[in-house]
DNA sequence: CCGTCCCATCAAATCGTTTTGCCGCAAGAT
DNA sequence: ATCTTGCGGCAAAACGATTTGATGGGACGG
């Protein structure tokens, strides 16, 4: 132990009053020392800090919540912080607003619509300043009972129908549709996809479209097929499409899962990747350098989607915005890796 | 909405005094029956739970803990919930106690120990009632400066000196030994070891080497080759491995990572697994399917740690038990897969 | 010498609960 | 009739900070 506890008492904390007593002054004028809201004299000031020192003072801080109707901690509430996705976006929050001493309480929500509302109160009870939700679907289909219009809420992917909620959302689409470009910029003919499940992931097939539309490229039914986000789904999906009379020579998937399960049919056929036939996933998650070879991708913005949610909250928690909803839309750039 | 908001104020909300004086009793009477710490007639219970529902009153958390000094929040501190195996620990220590209605509160070090002292004192400062401390190196070396003596502690990994601190650690030691014993029962003779960094992953080491002697089979010195934990440093360990004179027919890697690493070497060189060569990783991450075939690994019990972390917390915050420090050891199961 | 102003400090109220001690009152025991 | 006992309820004191209004005393200008 470099530094030892000095006058430890057995337990039972010390209070700003013992501070005061100590030096001789009130506890009022502690507290202005130490928040610095009024001025106090220099020599008062050094008293009190030597008996804070002497006596290892650390302010209640639970104590000071109730009065200051602060906590300086901001709820993240995610589907399940074991997914990579909301592992880093959770990281990308708690070092924007670390340094303004927030600290970040999360919940796993398993997408189920009660418990997201059952954090949402719990947060709100618990005197949070802020909370940043992610939903694995569309969030406005989500209700939330009364909620607080006081505390800020940050939805990420999709906007919410509150007056202080700003949203931050990936440019699926964007990035979607650079995938489709960079494919067919490269000479693929036959272009298909492999899709999310129906009602799921439409901004990225609706850039891919586009991008199909904009480089002349037909893609008929039978190129679209879909997935259901696994590995195992996208290996479906590839087969069916493997088989067809006319071959397609890439592949774009929504999501890198899916892309790697495509990647599995292709060894498994024999067929040489990008040559025989391309790949292109979306997410770049870490397994996505783990596959040979490494995957092509769009990667989404996981850890800056998170930092900039905790920008726009604590823009709002310090009174320096107070106007309607933003939205801030965050690019997916193309990573060309060995696919494609 | 459903729930339309009953007599939404505008904004301040609704105390315990409001309910009582609704309700046309004392506050002390609306908290009984919200705690239940005392009887009052089905009466008065009924006229106060209908004016709370009227009000649509919610207890203010903060205040509440000011007064119980309870918090219901525990801390988990981590070096970077990014990293698979902390956040599936956050997740089993979350789950175990969510239903007791304790919040985590996650504090990424970074590994850094300043950092981990201040997020210490930061969690005491804030009242969480627990605190789980994963460091990533051996956590004796690690100073808090002066601890809380109140508040319960839980090592993941390692022994942390302090009178109420829990320790639950995966029991590396024995699951290498499984993992040795498993290739010399296979009927590998030259068994070789990618170790960890040294004066790392010690205890793996240890239970490989256990389990060699056990098996009777000579392991030398140039068999016993070290990585730095990453996939590069796997590829380069298996290299030289495999430039051997007498080249070892199977390989136990320290973590999976670099079992992948020396997978690659495995295919690079056009040996094929497992019948030139047998791989076998530690850790169980997700990764260890992705590759081809998959990977035969021990894995590393997470959830579990951070399950069992929550119940030795909760037996303590409720007094249940009050002894010194325990130590819960977890095995790590060895899983067969394809390379071994 | 007096009025004014500012600086440093303090006493007291406040935040919204929980908890302790006490007090009627009615029912049952003696 | 008196003495316990227990129940239902209330007033007030914590919990440990922050914040507001007031105050005493020097410095300074007139």
């Amino acid at each position: 132990m470099s530094r030892s506890d000095v006058a430890s008492s057995p337990h039972s904390r010390v209070t700003i009053a013992q501070v005061a007593r100590r030096a001789g002054v009130s506890p009022t004028t502690v507290s202005h020392v130490l928040s610095g809201k009024r001025a106090v004299g220099a020599a008062t000031r050094g008293t009190v800090m030597e008996a804070i020192r002497e006596l290892g003072y650390r302010p209640n801080i639970v104590a000071r919540n109730l009065r200051t109707r602060r906590s300086h901690m901001i709820a993240v509430v995610v589907p399940d912080i074991t997914n990579p996705f909301y592992a880093v976006l959770t990281r990308g929050l708690a070092d924007a607003v670390d340094a303004a001493g927030h600290g970040t309480y999360v919940c796993n929500t398993d997408g189920q619509h009660d418990r997201e509302r059952k954090f949402f109160q719990d947060a709100m009870d618990r005197g949070v300043d802020g909370i940043v939700f992610a939903s694995g679907e569309t969030a406005s289909q989500v209700n939330f009972g009364e909620v607080d219009q006081q505390t800020p809420i940050i939805c990420i992917g999709d906007q919410l129908d509150h007056p202080l909620c700003d949203a931050v959302i990936p440019d699926d689409e964007t990035g979607s549709r650079a995938a489709g470009s960079f494919l067919a910029s490269r000479g693929y003919e036959r272009i298909a996809m492999i899709q999310g499940p129906s009602h799921y992931g439409v901004a990225r097939t609706a850039g891919f479209r586009s991008a199909m539309q904009a480089a002349k490229r037909k893609v008929p039914a039978e190129r679209m097929v879909r997935g259901d986000w696994t590995r195992k789904g996208g290996y479906e999906a590839m087969k069916t499409l493997m088989a067809l009379d006319a071959r397609p020579d890439a592949v774009f998937c929504a999501n890198d899962l899916m892309a790697i399960g495509a990647l599995d049919v292709a060894h498994e056929l024999g067929l040489s990747v990008p040559q025989d036939v391309a790949i292109v996933g979306f997410d770049d998650v870490d397994a996505a350098t783990i596959v040979t070879p490494h995957l092509t991708t769009v990667r989404n913005p996981a850890y800056e989607a998170g930092g900039t949610a905790g920008d726009l909250l604590m823009s709002r928690m310090s009174g320096r915005y107070t106007g309607a909803g933003r939205t801030v839309v965050l690019p997916c750039p193309l990573i060309e890796r060995g696919t494609a």
